[in-house]
This record gives C-alpha cells, sequence and structure tokens, in this order.
DNA sequence: AAACAAATTGACCAGTTGGTCAACTTGTTT
DNA sequence: AAACAAGTTGACCAACTGGTCAATTTGTTT
C-alpha cells in the first residue's frame, strides 16, 4: 500500500527513471501546446505563452523541441494517433446499427474528452492542413475508401438507405467534432457554464439516433455512454 | 451602354460619388481581411499580409479601420448579419420537409459561396468567441429558442420524430459548415482540386437527404440547389 | 568523489509586430 | 482658382517574436 511503486529495488540504478525528467518535461510541454495551439492555432500561439502555461522557462522548450513548428508537429502527430482509432468499430462482419452508433459515440467521447486535440486538429484544417498533406491524402483517404466500401456492402444487403458514404462520414465528423469545436456556441444556446455528464449523455444519444434515422436504420441498441464518476 | 454609370448627370454634384472612395477602399479592406483571417484567425493574421492582399499600403489599413481589432470587428459584424438571416426559412406555418430542406440548402450554399466567412466565424469560435459573447448569448440563443418551438410545435403534431431541436441546430451547423471549414479534408477525400458544381448538388441532397431522414420526415420535395451560371 | 552527461535558464539578438505621424497628393466645394 | 477636406504613404518606433548561447546546476555512472 505505502511503497511509492518503485519497482527494482535491490537492483542498483532504476531503470525506470532513466529519461524520467525528459519524459516528464515533454508531457508537460506538449499538454501546454495543445491548449494554446487549440485556442490560437500555430501562427497565433506564442513560444512565450506555451512556457507560461507549462510553468517552464521559454529556453527549455526549444532545448526540447527545437523550434515551434516541431512542437507543433509533435502535438499534431500525438492527435493523429487519437484520430486513426476511431474508425474501428466499423467492420464487415458487424451490424450497422451497432458499428454506426459504436463509431458515433467514440467520436462524441473524443470531444469530451480531448476537446483540445480537435481544436488543433480544427485549426490546422481551417488555416489549409500545411502539415497534414500526407495524413489527409494518404492516410485518411485509404481509411475512407476501405470503410466506405463496408458501408456501401450494407446499402446492397438493403441492411441500411442508399447515400453516399464518404459524405456520411462528412456529416458524421461535422455533427460531432461540433460539440468540442464549437463548444462555447453549444454552451450559450444551451445556457449552461459547462455540459454536465447528463447533458453530454443526452447530446451523445440524440446524434446517434439522428444518424441511425439518417441511414434508415430501424431500431437503436441501448448502450450508456460510460463515464461513470 | 458606354455611359460610365454617371446618373443625376446635369445636378452639378454627384450624389453618387460621395465617399465613393471611402467605400470602394473599405470594401476591398475587408475583403483582403476577411481572407486572412480566415486562414490564421485574428492573432495569426498580420496587418502587413492584410495590407499585401489588398494590394494597399498597410498605413492606409490603420487610416479607414483604426485598430486590427476594430478591422476583425468589422468583419465580423458583416458575417453576422450574413448568418442571422439563414434560419429564415423555418416558420410555424411551413411544410417541416421543405422548411427544414431550405434551411440545409441555404446552409450548403453559404459554405459554397460564403466559405471565407464561415472560416472566420469558425476561428472566432474555436477561439473562445470573445467577440460575440453577445450575438451568441443574446441574438443567436433567442433565434434558436424562438425556432426550436416552431419545430417543437411540428413534434407535437407528429409531423416530424421527437427529438430535442436545440441538439439539430448544432448538427445541422456542423453538418453544412463543415463542407467549407473542413473543405480540405473534403477535397482529399472525394481526391478532387476544388468542388464542382455538381459535387456541390450531390453534396448538398446528401445533407438534405440524410437530415429528412433524420427528422423522420417521408419525402423531400426536389428542388435544384441553384447557382446556374 | 571524480568525471561526464543531462537539464536549466537569464541574458541577449535580429527580425517582425501593430501602430503613429508628418509631409504630401488628390478630390470637392464655392 | 482659391480654400478646404479626404486620402496616401514612406519613415519611424517601442514592444514583442522565435531562437541562441554560455554559464551553471543537477543527475548519473564508474
Amino acid at each position: 500500500m505505502g511503497d511509492l511503486m518503485n519497482n527494482s529495488a535491490a537492483s542498483g540504478l532504476t531503470d525506470t527513471s532513466r529519461g524520467r525528467i525528459r519524459r516528464e518535461n515533454e508531457t508537460r510541454i506538449l499538454e501546454a501546446a495543445e491548449r494554446v495551439f487549440a485556442d490560437t492555432g500555430l501562427a497565433g500561439a506564442t513560444m512565450a505563452q506555451i512556457a507560461q502555461v507549462a510553468g517552464l522557462p521559454k529556453a527549455n522548450l526549444h532545448y526540447y523541441f527545437g523550434t515551434k513548428e516541431q512542437l507543433y508537429q509533435a502535438v499534431l502527430t500525438g492527435i493523429l494517433e487519437l484520430w486513426l482509432d476511431a474508425t474501428d468499430t466499423i467492420h464487415q462482419e458487424s451490424d450497422p446499427a451497432e458499428a454506426l452508433a459504436g463509431y458515433v459515440r467514440a467520436k462524441m467521447l473524443h470531444s469530451r474528452q480531448r476537446p483540445l486535440a480537435s481544436k488543433v486538429f480544427a485549426n490546422e484544417l481551417l488555416s489549409g492542413a500545411p502539415f497534414l498533406t500526407h495524413y489527409l491524402e494518404i492516410e485518411l483517404r485509404q481509411r475512407v475508401e476501405a470503410k466506405s466500401r463496408i458501408i456501401a456492402g450494407w446499402i446492397a444487403d438493403g441492411r441500411m438507405t442508399s447515400l453516399d458514404p464518404r459524405h456520411l462520414f462528412f456529416m458524421l465528423w461535422g455533427m460531432t467534432q461540433t460539440y468540442a469545436d464549437f463548444a462555447v456556441q453549444i454552451r450559450a444556446v444551451l445556457e449552461v457554464e459547462t455540459l454536465s455528464d447528463a447533458a453530454w449523455d443526452e447530446a451523445t444519444s440524440e446524434v446517434v439516433d439522428f444518424v441511425l434515422r439518417g441511414c434508415g436504420i430501424r431500431t437503436a441498441p441501448n448502450q450508456p455512454s460510460g463515464l461513470v464518476s
């Protein structure tokens, strides 16, 4: 219980602590950078501001990440890994209703838990995605193509309405990311300071239901959207 | 034909030319500013860049608009007028299908014709909307509330599926603005340099159909989405 | 504890930023 | 054409920008 998770006690050198400082500072800086980039984008962010949020001297950021662009690149890369996982609820064998509902729920959970990541991504797209050309034109495109074929299969089998799967993805992204990127707008309309857990569940099921109807799928499988404190 | 639109010929002073230079330069600067703000937001934009796009010396911008913030404010105000008009297809008396389809078409037309306006707005929301508090909390909120009551009426009358109208608006905004704000992403997935007229019509009817199904409305009224050159 | 690597940071720099201003040109009015 | 207002703009400035660096401290290895 009381021991401080210091493993390999007798071995002499603590393998855990190798580069510990570096790892801690890097994540600390990355978090601060994500917050600042989320609000103002690459061009608008300043190293001084990131340093202040991170609680470190500015020179320290340059020591770990070189230039502002490299720090930005690092933040973006972390986000892309997160992003590419989301489509993995959509498989050939799965039930369309469950697969699509699962996808929407995963996307809404991202908007809820990693809104800053979503905002950084949005800022990058708004400025023409100069750092994401490869991601957009290769990785994302292929992923969408693959998943679109699966959905096209479902349509051919008469399991959902006929539609262009690519546009379905555009709409899903728009609907779900709006809850992160444009949260101010949503909070203003709903007249709340922050979205409560209940409000997030409400929003999620509104989107899930709307999407399933939009896809011409009859019944939604019931599934609470997680995150119980 | 050949005359240079100089009306009130005999009257001596040309009423048309009063402040003509000012008006021309202001719109010229506003257009340049919109483009630059769209890509990088307020913080990322520089007056020098705007001046270059406008093809005017920097000091000239300050002569007409004072500070960068005031220029930004002016750009935003112009956009808000555009924005607030869109909901006007939704009336008590109108057919839900036509009203909602019309709303979506209007929004898609905005994304198509004024993508820069949409991007400026998106950037402002991403940075926390410091210049839009009044708009969001008063004007937009009331407008949404009013229109939501109408939609709630349609639901009560059994003319469409039961849903929260406010979330419907969030989804509609997300779906339609994605085609302007994240156009790079869409172009990358569709593998096109620019969206053709046909592609825009395709996208529009995909969204319209999806929305009507999502709202539980049976048939869509057929209406070509305009813009024939 | 000696030797070395890793990390810290104040001070500094050249380039850029938003903004000013005074001298000047152009347009308008009478 | 005289008088005045409106518009133009190069030169300038203080504040800030991303980035560097050398001196120093801290951590690690033997």
